[in-house]
DNA sequence: GCATGTGAACCGCTTCACAGCA
DNA sequence: TGCTGTGAAGCGGTTCACATGC
């Protein structure tokens, strides 16, 4: 099982990459983009790191650190442009590019997903839906109409998706997920409640909902009861 | 290197917690459980660390560093018994309590979420749903009825919530925070794309569906530009 | 013998203080 | 002077190898 000594250096795989953004960031940036559209929409034209960490709810040292892996964008003694800045967030996390979005399964949650507005602004188009339910196919959502998944291959094509969302029951998931691989999406999020294998040339993210709850409830646990290690098994001293 | 035996016991900071669970674990320990409980249908009594863990989609080193976070549940040379270690996890993360939760917002995402059949199996009851919209308010989705926004506090006490889910635009979002935890919720799980201010006694969580894309889009284009370090900016060697 | 449990090294993110520049 | 940009220190999480106990 184990590989006894192979000193693996991570450059991960062939290829790889020179100067990759912290994860812990790019989950940051995305939030200060947000921000920054808010202040183009309020009009403001300059931001300082301070009230640009504080809209986003983190502290000025790590928003420059932040926006030190993408470069130098800002003026000293004075702030930062909020359109300029804007635009090379947008460039360095790649929204300047085309993304067209495919949405597997059109139960509540995938038709929350067509409908979310948040998408289009942020250069996410949805290109199209499918479902396996006969009853559902052929119906409209938005400006969608909804497609078989029999014709999951056909329309992904047809439409050029390049990123693909589940919405599917954790029976189903890894089955549409061999097909979404198979027909050359590279990117796909999963709303599904299940443990996905895809090569490692796939990008894939989950959210998962009940995790979520659960986590929270483990701090609300903590938080009930003052009295936390009332461990009262026999713990051997280290 | 410094003091070579220093008896370190690692309280972390003033007036902490004893022994909080990573943030990563608890993550984790999640899907373990998911896993857990998908053995558990399946009859199967006992799982080694390395099963487990191919299971979950990580390693097995780290499984075994999470679990000893909860103490010592497992049998060398044997393994866990799935049901056993089920219920311990269960217990660290507070599963064993009542957690009733109310969703704000009945739009299709409210609705996914209401008709979630995760949640109901791992010990959350959804106990109220609410819209501000007249036209949805009294509707029923699934086994509960739509309230109006206006009894928010009346319902979430009547149902005895304490946990609620925003599942509403952003413009309102911040507002009805602030009554949720006037109400006394101290455990939100938010959908929407705002950053929310709450005080440090409430458990806050996000997921944002367009910060997930974006992450994706990041990496996809680095998978499209192989070359990466173009930079082809004057970098002055301070 | 075998799989768990864990101290210790390692690595990467965060923090901080200050250098650099308008 | 004021705010950005960043090296370096600090710290927390992951990895590893092996001690531990069935």
């Amino acid at each position: 099982m184990t590989t006894p000594e192979l000193p693996e250096l991570h450059l991960s795989g062939a290829g790889a990459a020179a100067r990759q953004i912290p994860s812990a960031s790019l989950t940051r940036l995305t939030i200060y983009l947000r921000a920054l559209n808010s202040l183009l929409a309020d009009g403001t034209e300059r931001v300082s790191s301070d009230r640009l960490a504080e809209a986003a709810g983190v502290n000025s040292p790590i928003l420059r650190k932040d926006l030190s892996y993408l470069g130098s964008y800002g003026t000293r003694g004075v702030g930062y442009d909020v359109q300029y800045l804007n635009r090379q967030i947008s460039a360095a996390l790649g929204l300047t590019l085309d993304w067209r979005v495919a949405i597997i399964g059109a139960g509540n949650l995938g038709r929350a997903l067509a409908g979310y507005s948040g998408f289009e602004s942020r250069g996410f188009e949805i290109v199209s839906l499918f479902d396996a339910d006969q009853l559902v196919v052929g119906a409209e959502v938005g400006w969608l109409r909804v497609s078989p998944i029999t014709e999951l291959e056909t329309v992904l094509e047809r439409t050029r998706a390049n990123m693909a969302v589940l919405a599917v029951p954790a029976a189903v998931a890894q089955s549409l997920c061999d097909r979404l691989v198979d027909a050359g999406i590279t990117s796909i999020l999963s709303f599904a409640p299940v443990v996905l294998q895809v090569p490692e040339s796939v990008q894939l993210r989950k959210v998962d909902m009940a995790t979520e709850l659960q986590i929270l409830a483990y701090h609300a646990q903590r938080a009930q009861e003052p009295d936390l290690d009332a461990d009262s098994r026999t713990r051997s001293a280290q």
